[in-house]
DNA sequence: TATTGTTATACTCTATAACTATA
DNA sequence: TATAGTTATAGAGTATAACAATA
């Protein structure tokens, strides 16, 4: 359990992580904003998904998705095929030149990063990946999430909350 | 040195992390997006200041800190005076109402951070938030910088912006 | 009737460029 | 001429609501 000062101070810093958010951004294909680049990078590590699911791991609602979806479907880099299964669904993929749109969008942040993060160690990067990992799990699927009441839960809790 | 899969997964992740600065922005007060809550959180942590001043801590170009801090001026947030020792400045001070406004801001998001970061532990937050200053530091003022990671060191003399 | 996905609309955030008023 | 700040305009991202097609 942190104390008042400490989350004051890292809303700040997801605040201001935005700065850095925007100069990847700048480094981008053409054609290829950050929404789109956010569809290519999740088709290409999860493979093949639905509509559903990728609003789901960007997220986002699904009429934001629909829109990267249709935007880098009608530059050819991914295809919607009918579900069999169930024909309200389209089922996504990465086209080849998908794949190489995605290669070129790997090249350009990893190259911005080896820059940028020259004087990192392995180990602290690591250390950030797991942590901001683990801040998107807690805050879970919270996208209709309605402020939950102080949690009634006790479990494995080694530590009585401060205060109420 | 860090390698092309950690910073691939690093770009994910500050991709993902949108989602979290998005479920934070729905609990701002009305009237106050987050562009005016991050104007009146800098205000209040680093004291009276002038646009210029404020826009690189924001690190975003003048125009868009200008709109900003027109629409907490205008709700009474803010006071904008002439700076006497050049008049094209404004220096810019939080009101009595900006400060309980900056209140209500501190008092949800913390509110919001305990809920969703319960059983976090004070270290962790405390790394996250170095990890993510370190990460601010490392890509530097680069909204227009090329490759120029080395930064000279400030000498934070000349004008002291107020300091209560 | 419920779910999957699309589209229309509106709002926030941002950058670029043109403009003013000072320096 | 150069700098501090404002405003107009344009582009990207997002959410809500209304809609179509299918389950």
């Amino acid at each position: 359990m942190a104390g008042q000062a400490q989350y004051e101070e890292l809303a700040r810093q997801l605040s201001a992580v935005g700065a850095v958010k925007r100069d990847m951004g700048r480094i981008l294909p053409p054609e290829c904003p950050a929404g789109s680049a956010a569809v290519l990078t999740l088709l290409g590590r999860h493979g093949d998904m639905r509509m559903s699911k990728l609003a789901e791991l960007l997220a986002v609602d699904m009429s934001v998705t629909s829109r990267h979806v249709a935007h880098v479907a009608a530059r050819g880099w991914i295809e919607r095929s009918p579900d069999p299964a169930d024909k309200r669904s389209r089922i996504l993929r990465l086209t080849p030149a998908g794949l190489e749109q995605l290669d070129e969008l790997s090249r350009r942040t990893t190259h911005l990063l080896a820059d940028r993060l020259s004087d990192w160690t392995d180990d602290e990067v690591g250390q950030l990946i797991r942590l901001m990992t683990r801040l998107r799990d807690s805050f879970g699927d919270c996208r209709s999430a309605p402020p939950r009441p102080p949690a009634p839960v006790l479990e494995e809790t080694t530590r009585t909350p401060a205060s109420t």
